[in-house]
DNA sequence: CCACTACTTCCACATAATGAAAACGTCTGC
DNA sequence: GCAGACGTTTTCATTATGTGGAAGTAGTGG
């Protein structure tokens, strides 16, 4: 992961973030190892992090992990943004009707951040709550990206590294500025084996009142079961999902 | 709220804890006028927090809040203490049986942090998940103190400032540790009023096979409907509950 | 058009971060 | 019981880095 930042204070988010990469925790010279900053520069970085709460040390195992500083200020953001109560239960009755997972993302910079999900009876989704995909592979990606507002999208269609995640990823720019405009127009995204081989998508952008982008819902199937036809039969039930929640999720005009 | 820490790194984070203490946002000067560093500087830091994705910055609305990596970081610290699947179901269960408010709590240094509740049928418990109380006017904080080993319980006996919230608080020492050597011999915490005039609560720990504090489970109600007396007898489900976590919550020996 | 609010940039100065090195604990295996 | 591995803690001269006052820009409203 490329460096945060230039200064002290990006050093010190640097390793923080670090840390959540690292669920069982991690010693400091592994951490120093990691982000290739002198031993006792990281050290005297998490000191101060333990120090204020935002990490915790375990003296036993001697390893350093995210402390609950982080989780206390992670839940006033998921209330922020109405992360918490209202969104499940639409995603449960989205999975109850088709029977497959769906997943509900919102655009964190130049990726997309699984906030919820609801696996369906026959399998699990790859993604977990707080993990981060890319824009260009994945379908929640793709809608994000096509119905940001216009700056961030024509600045994230310029500047986006391309890389591809399978053999049926998107690689040319052209390529993915046509879609992005397809989706545009139709509403919605697909996806197939473009993220993971097996794995389909569809999914639908929740708008607020005034058309400002809030989150995408998508639906995931395995390739075995599924293939994007069969999912694009259930996108009057996600479009009633994305249209609930443009209602309960806390407006941002 | 104190000062974060002398270094940069410490103001840093201040400023990010206090941004989780304004939902709506915050301009750079209202930052600045309470931490009461100068403008400039906090200026500087709210561009690094903003770069990194720890802060976000809203330039229609000309206010800073917490970023999405606060909640990206959030749900790892939730997975790796298991807050997420497991705890809900049982505190439910718990609320059903008895009729009362359930929550979860865990200690975050010289404070008892809110992680799950499940409000009961008639009326709602006022803290929320991620919201902080003090410990020694709670049910879930006394216990969270007692059950502590040695060397933090007796730090925090001595240290902890025992302001109190109601007429009924505990402010002597003296009588705070009486109270916490009983609480470890019944195995059970009550609270009367101590924290919220008009609230009744009891709590027990989560303890991990090696007697290992991991969290604190409270039964609240108002004190209108329930006094201490009839809390007590909800007793033997509240332990039910927190033996049932204490197999399901994630062991650190 | 002036007052107001808020962001943004600049720069001489000294504070505060740096990082190599050494001291300190604590295990582990020989 | 000792040598070595591993990881934390402290020290300190050096200078990069953050500081913060002030001036500049931009948008808003009376």
């Amino acid at each position: 992961m490329a460096t945060e930042g230039s200064g002290t204070v990006g050093k010190a988010l640097g390793v923080l973030t670090l840390l959540g990469e690292h669920p069982h925790g991690a010693t400091a010279a592994e951490i120093a190892e990691e982000v290739d900053y002198p031993f006792s520069t990281v050290y005297r970085l998490l000191t101060t992090l333990v120090r204020t709460g935002f990490a915790a040390y375990d003296a036993r195992e001697k390893r350093y992990q995210l402390g609950l500083r982080v989780y206390q200020l992670g839940q006033k953001v998921a209330s922020a943004h109405g992360f918490e109560g209202a969104a499940l239960p639409v995603l449960q009755r989205l999975t109850e009707v088709t029977g497959e997972s769906s997943v509900l993302h919102v655009r964190d910079g130049d990726h997309s951040l699984t906030v919820h999900k609801v696996d369906g009876p026959q399998f699990r989704t790859t993604t977990d709550p707080g993990d981060l995909s890319p824009l260009h592979t994945t379908a929640s990606g793709k809608v994000l990206l096509a119905f940001a507002d216009r700056a961030t999208r024509e600045h994230l269609l310029a500047t986006l590294e391309l890389t591809p995640r399978t053999e049926h990823s998107i690689t040319d720019r052209e390529e993915l500025a046509r879609q992005v405009e397809q989706i545009r127009a139709q509403g919605w995204a697909g996806q197939s084996e473009e993220n993971d081989i097996g794995m389909v998508a569809v999914a639908a952008p929740v708008l607020s009142g005034s058309n400002r982008l809030i989150a995408a819902v998508t639906l995931a199937a395995p390739k075995f079961r599924a293939d994007l036809e069969d999912l694009r039969r259930h996108l009057a039930p996600l479009q009633d999902a994305t249209a609930e929640l443009s209602v309960k999720l806390p407006q941002r005009p």
